[in-house]
DNA sequence: TATATTTTTCGTAATTGTCGAAAAAAGGTT
DNA sequence: AACCTTTTTTCGACAATTACGAAAAATATA
């Protein structure tokens, strides 16, 4: 069923746009996501996931006015919608609930 | 990178090994994710991502002695591996993360 | 042997994740 | 103005994950 689920690397960029805030645009999230999770991501995958969070309305967007410098383009920048904010917290408290399930010796070797 | 993230539905189906503990094999795990997430899903998807968390060595498995009753085929067992453990922590700590510094006005209207 | 039941395996399609390259928009140079 | 450099977004393609239906295997009972 498409549109209803959210993919593992959907959520964080969720996640992320919310950290930034009014900085949440291609860029800045494609850093935040290097610097704060460790993990590289190219920028074209950064636009495409944004891209599709607003299709699934979990994102919206405009743009800022450009900056006043060299190549300074305008940003486009996202915000988390109350769908999305939605979809976030389900699945947080979903794996929280099934984390507090979990017998000691699953882990036991 | 293929083996190296862990996606969505991995994730969940690990969280529910780790909670059936001893009953975890396919059609156990259906019926969990059934019941307790709310969630359809046939008993071919849980296969294929039973087996596909095996060959990230994120999930073990043994079989079980056949049950006496009618159609009582022996169970494939899985059981979350030190690695699928480490996976599932890793993701969850690295959202919590997230969780904690979002500024308030991020899921304000 | 034949049938019904439980469980796993196989083949295929849709969605999500991933990237490289091209296009747009802005300021600086000549 | 024409051209280059930088920042940012858009486009096109492919790989990995998610998702099913149908077939196959194994077991008990008639």
């Amino acid at each position: 069923m498409k549109g209803t689920n959210i993919g593992e690397l959907e959520e964080l960029v969720l996640l992320v746009v919310a950290n930034l805030f009014d900085n949440a645009y291609g860029i800045g999230v494609k850093q935040e996501i290097e610097e704060k999770c460790n993990r590289s991501i190219t920028i074209s995958t950064v636009h495409n996931v944004l891209q599709r969070l607003q299709e699934k309305d979990y994102l919206e967007s405009r743009y800022s006015d450009p900056a006043p410098e060299r190549g300074g383009k305008r940003k486009l920048l996202f915000r988390v919608t109350p769908s999305g904010q939605s979809a976030l917290e389900n699945s947080r408290s979903m794996r929280e609930s099934l984390w507090k399930t979990i017998p000691k010796v699953a882990f036991e070797r």
